[in-house]
DNA sequence: CATCTTCTGTTAATTTATAAACAAAATTAA
DNA sequence: TTAATTTTGTTTATAAATTAACAGAAGATG
């Protein structure tokens, strides 16, 4: 089990690589990568010493492998199935933005209790009704919920959250997400306003040093 | 200076706090505070110590006295203006949900190259030319950009923040956002993609314990 | 070829963050 | 009123994350 922080930098350093590969670059080194991503070399070989990855030369990393091998640390074997609730503009923007973009995690599904919503397509996925959430994500094979309605709403949908086959949820309301006692539901709550009230506090913060 | 981690912390207190005195809880516990957050009732304590904070009774903190004293060590003193640089849909509905919920941050303008979103008015704020970045910045008080565009132009727009008053950054693009050597800009990137791969590895590993 | 530099991989040290432990004060219960 | 319980504030300990230090090897330089 890798710490959180290295399992969040893996997941910059792919995407960086991918870029990278698509630019021709076959090879790179620690302090190229560290400072693409605004931190220092030691941070980067010591993740990738984690990982078990290492160099056989010294022209730097090769690229395509690295990104092989932090693949095969990240991605599961199947497809895991995401889930979105609440198929506002903020999912609408999320959905579009991520599917096509990794191959081991897809949305599959969108679930509302707007009317207008359900029983078509948005952004190229089916949206159903929240009733049929247990049942759609078991058909689908969905492991992760994607929280994007509104904060009121996230006491209603807690239950039938618990009660899914769901196993981890990313919480994008205002309002922190808590899964029933004694479940091993793995959530992260991101809410928009906090990391904006962060930058606003350490910019604020400058100015004194 | 605060650790980030209870910058963060005091954030969601608050927006708990505002909701529970909305309705119309006047104290909290440590515990209470802490269980609707899925963390301890220590690290609650500890936060509030660290930022000088005690209550004195013990039917718990009073409510509106905390909310006040967060907003102290959080809050400017003058309203920190932000501005969006890539107006698309992700934008759009941060905007349309951020502004009018806090009093000392407002998204106050954006801006895109897209000349027909420019000159007018998207999410009730106006669209200027990413040219103007730097005079509207100046005069609107801008110190945060928080950037919504394609991860291809970013390299377009880097010397462009360079070169205004923006202090801090909050970037939502794919590729991190590196300011100019020397610069002390405060940098927060922040992708989707990653945090759903997060929570894809851990639920991943969840089977194997 | 010899030296000098650069880069990696790893260990050791430091810093940051979380959790445990506990004394003091206040409320509750007997 | 007195004892028991609860809650806080703070100190001490543990754990997590980052940074510094350094040996060894590849490649560059003279």
């Amino acid at each position: 089990m890798l710490p959180e922080r290295t399992v969040e930098r893996l997941s910059e350093y792919r995407r960086t690589l991918l870029r990278k590969l698509s630019e021709g670059v076959t090879h790179i080194h620690s302090h190229s990568l560290a400072s693409m991503h605004g931190i220092t070399a030691v941070q980067v070989r010591r993740d990738l010493m984690l990982i078990g990855f290492s160099s056989d030369n010294k022209k730097g990393y090769n690229v395509s492998e690295l990104i092989d091998f932090i693949s095969s640390i990240l991605d599961s074997r199947n497809v895991i199935g995401v889930a979105v609730v609440g198929m506002g503009r903020l999912a609408t923007a999320i959905t579009s933005y991520f599917n096509g973009k990794r191959s081991k995690m897809r949305i599959v599904a969108a679930f509302d209790n707007d009317p207008e919503k359900t029983g078509r397509q948005i952004a190229s996925i089916p949206v159903y009704s929240i009733e049929e959430f247990a049942e759609q994500c078991e058909k689908l094979s969905v492991r992760i919920a994607l929280l994007t309605l509104p904060a009121k709403a996230i006491d209603g949908v807690r239950h039938i959250i618990d009660a899914s086959p769901v196993e981890g949820v990313l919480n994008f309301t205002s309002k922190p997400f808590t899964p029933a006692e004694g479940s091993n539901m793995y959530v992260e709550d991101y809410d928009i306003i906090t990391l904006l009230e962060k930058v606003a506090y350490f910019i604020k913060d400058d100015d004194i040093s």
